[in-house]
DNA sequence: ATATCGATTATCT
DNA sequence: GATAATCGATATG
């Protein structure tokens, strides 16, 4: 695989437009399955395929962070879609949304599995794991948390980003990959509302994180 | 293989 | 003061 062949086929991500991004947030979840996510930092770039996420609703779903209203924190999810909700957890993570719904709405997706495509090393490198012996990626971006860590996403840097431009540092754009085999199950995590079918994930992927069908 | 637990802090009650 | 859309380490079957 050389350096040529890697520098078309990203030339070959096309980002997705603002309306993709402005519709329930269960439609987007299912869809953004087997996008790509890109991080552009200099000449450096990371690209890894999703391949889990999770939705959250705007209306009637307690697990949400927009449940009890707008606050400072959660200010981008009722924002214009498309864009970075980044939140800081457990006092160690952070985990990365987009917003659905048009503005006053707010919906989102969470992002919980990435498969990783380019940009291997450097993501070995933000992870502190070691990648040159028997290869085991799975640690790398399978769960929201590593795959933020991953990607350098931080709320101080990523928060409020327009994810519909290829001129931000962070962007989502389809490549023709085709996702086959999606499948609905319980989100993970949530201790409210943790019953409705809205995690979709691309079964049998090695990527995805947690266990794997609904119970 | 599953279970439990500590880390560490922004946010909200 | 309690909780949290998690992770990694350690303990136990």
């Amino acid at each position: 695989m050389n350096k040529l062949a890697s520098e078309l086929r990203s030339a070959s991500i096309r980002p997705l437009g603002r309306a993709f991004f402005a519709r329930d947030p269960r439609c987007v979840a299912r869809e953004l399955l087997g996008k790509v996510l890109v991080r552009r930092s200099g000449r450096k770039i990371l690209t890894g395929r999703i391949v889990e996420v999770e939705a959250y609703l705007d209306e009637d779903d307690p697990a949400a962070h927009s449940a009890a209203g707008r606050t400072s924190r959660n200010s981008v999810l009722f924002g214009p879609p498309g864009h970075a909700y980044v939140y800081f957890i457990y006092g160690n993570h952070y985990c990365l949304n987009v917003s659905c719904e048009p503005d006053g709405r707010a919906g989102g997706v969470l992002f919980r599995a990435l498969e990783p495509l380019r940009g291997i090393e450097e993501m070995a490198r933000a992870r502190g794991i070691d990648v040159s012996g028997p290869r085991d990626l799975t640690k790398l971006t399978s769960g929201p948390g590593r795959l933020s860590e991953a990607f350098g996403v931080t709320r101080e840097r990523d928060n409020g980003c327009d994810l519909t431009s290829r001129r931000s540092s962070l962007w989502i754009g389809a490549d023709g990959f085709v996702s086959k085999n999606v499948v609905v199950t319980t989100r993970i995590g949530i201790t409210k509302a943790a019953e409705h079918p809205l995690r979709y994930v691309l079964a049998g992927n090695p990527f995805v994180s947690g266990r794997k069908m609904s119970s």
